[in-house]
RNA sequence: UGGGGUGUCGCCAAGCGGUAAGGCUACGGACUCUGACUCCGUCAUCCCGAGGUUCGAAUCCUCGCACCCCAGCCA
């Protein structure tokens, strides 16, 4: 056994890679090829990774190739917008297609020349009933459907009428080209499929060339075939299809026959996946857009300060099975506080600010502490924080009337000012609402840098920003955008009604220590004691960073004792 | 009620006739200038149910039950 092996024995495995090495064992296949098909409809979401990384994971790990394929055969959907965005995420998740990208719509010429020929076998043949008959002959579940009268149409007849159909002669809806195969087949999707339409909408890659377009039970297999595909791995919805994508192999003569192979979508709890609610979502305007960082898109998570790292750590986690399941959601939000935990650079923040004020220390000095900029990995360095008499807390620091356990700030109590000083409640000032607004300490010169002159115990550390010093931020919270967990469900009428009215709360006079004002596009901290945060990348303006809340951080105080 | 699937810890998920991995969650405890991290420890005599085969079953057989998908000229 050579290192190589080693690794992959030890990586976890699950059915789809299982069938993977057993026909490179077998020696069925020498490399595979497998394919990440979108259609340029909506935008990645979380739920495509997973395909993603199965699809792209697998051709890496047994030196295959992954083909990411635009499954572009409805025109009236699809648009370029789309398409850009899906290639920026696929490569954003850190996954190459290299030369391997490929459209469905570069087959039409030759998806028409196969579907000339199942005419020409007598496996197809043009229907000129209208859609509500074709619907009504179909049958239903427990009842056989009826033949169409044209399903004899003799084979010229069809042919004349298919090549019409190409040329426009016809109108949308009035004929299709449909396979025969069986109208009493217990499995609805064999009942005579239709398998091109006529669709006079102009292409966003082939224009006005064609008016005929094939569907995905026809187009998909043949596209497979043509590029030489061997794994076809595709979500549950598509196993009645499977006899389908066969029948059509099988009766053409096609370059190979690849394996469809069906695993479980991903769905997550307290939010949607669909791409028809994701759109609905953005169109009515109950979230910020596509990237809105409460969206579970690729493109909001980002924003959201997720990594791909975590996003594909996340997708190995979570296995491939073939049960429907709901993951829950602290299983992605464990996954970038792993990744963050590691390499997200410390710093401190005030997000609901409280004054305090060290009585002793003399007004309008100034120092500087040296701080780490991460406790576990010194090449990360250090950095200096500017220190003054007046500084900020976090309100949450102080309570007038501790409760148990509570070992922050509290009159009388001593807490130590992370990387300066040890200081002690002596007072505080109410306003006319009674709130406090301001408390007042005394400190401990001999515990600069923190560290007290005789050896005692400090329970408590607290984060602070110097005002003179302080840079002022919004800072968006954010937290599950729906309340239920499982908001697309049978039992929710409307998933809209389970949006959760809190799901962000913007806080405008957020004070950051200075160094974070060097903070560029995108990057990530975690704020000492609060949570990870990034810099977002469209609402920051020089001078007003606006600062998203990635996650919170762990918190075995709040949750267990509230 | 036709067809196709799935049922192993709260959530995922290994297991493929030899006597229930792992991750997340939760709960204890240690450590700590982040109540973070890290570190220890606990958490299915039981695998949807009922029978059966076997020395032995979550794994094989039988009969049930529950849930998901399918009647787009969507993918």
């Amino acid at each position: 056994m050579n290192g190589t092996e080693n690794n992959q024995s030890e990586k976890a495995t699950n059915f789809i890679r299982n069938i993977v090495i057993d026909d490179l064992n077998s020696g069925k296949h020498e490399s595979i090829v497998t394919r990440f098909p979108p259609e340029p409809n909506g935008y990645l979401h979380i739920g495509h990774a997973k395909s993603i990384c199965l699809n792209f994971g697998l051709a890496g790990e047994f030196k295959g190739r992954c083909h990411l394929r635009f499954d572009d055969t409805n025109p009236a959907k699809e648009e370029v917008e789309y398409e850009e965005s899906i290639r920026e995420s696929v490569h954003w998740l850190g996954f190459e297609w290299g030369e391997h990208m490929y459209y469905a719509s570069d087959y039409f010429e030759k998806l028409y020349g196969y579907a000339v020929r199942l005419i020409e076998m007598g496996k197809a043949y043009v229907d000129d009933l209208p859609p509500e008959q074709i619907r009504a002959m179909r049958g239903t579940l427990t009842e056989p459907g009826q033949e169409s009268p044209s399903r004899n149409r003799p084979v010229a007849e069809s042919l004349d009428l298919f090549r019409r159909m190409r040329d426009g002669e016809f109108a949308d809806g009035s004929l299709v080209l449909r396979a025969k195969i069986d109208m009493a087949s217990p499995n609805l999707n064999l009942r005579d499929p239709v398998i091109y339409r006529i669709k006079k909408v102009e292409h966003h890659r082939t224009g006005a060339t064609w008016c005929i377009y094939p569907m995905y039970d026809y187009a998909h297999c043949l596209s497979d075939s043509i590029e030489g595909i061997t794994h076809s791995i595709c979500t549950l919805e598509f196993e009645d299809h499977r006899p389908l994508y066969d029948w059509v192999l099988d009766v053409l003569a096609v370059p190979c026959h690849p394996q469809q192979i069906e695993f479980a979508r991903l769905n997550l709890s307290y939010t949607v996946m669909s791409k028809r609610k994701l759109l609905e979502l953005v169109q009515e305007k109950l979230v910020d857009g596509w990237d809105d960082p409460r969206m579970p898109t690729l493109v909001g998570l980002k924003r959201r300060g997720y990594t791909p790292e975590s996003i594909r750590n996340f997708c190995e986690t979570i296995g491939v099975g073939k049960s429907d399941s709901i993951i829950d959601m602290s299983i992605l939000e464990e996954a970038v506080r792993e990744d963050l935990n590691r390499r997200a650079p410390r710093a401190m923040a005030v997000l609901r600010p409280l004054k305090l004020v060290i009585d002793g220390y003399p007004d309008g000095q100034t120092e500087e502490f040296d701080a780490a900029n991460h406790p576990n990995d010194p090449s990360l360095g250090t950095r200096k924080v500017p220190f003054s008499n007046t500084v900020y807390i976090e309100r949450d620091d102080f309570m007038e009337v501790p409760t148990k356990g509570f070992f922050r700030l509290a009159p009388g109590a001593e807490v130590r000012l992370r990387y300066a000083y040890i200081v002690k409640c002596e007072s505080f000032v109410k306003n006319e609402a009674g709130e406090v607004v301001e408390v007042h300490c005394s400190y401990d010169p001999g515990s600069r840098g923190g560290n007290a002159p005789d050896g005692r115990k400090i329970k408590g550390t607290i984060h602070w920003v110097s005002a003179e010093h302080a840079e002022s931020a919004e800072v968006r919270l954010y937290d599950r955008l729906f309340v239920n967990p499982n908001p697309g469900g049978k039992n929710e009428a409307d998933y809209r009604s389970a949006l959760n009215p809190k799901s962000v709360e913007i806080l405008s006079d957020c004070k950051l220590e200075p160094s974070l004002a060097k903070a560029s596009l995108e990057s990530r901290f975690q704020f000492e004691r609060l949570g990870y945060f990034c810099l977002d990348s469209k609402n920051s303006a020089p001078g007003a960073p606006v600062f998203n809340r990635t996650a919170t951080l762990r918190d075995s105080w709040t949750e267990g004792k509230r």
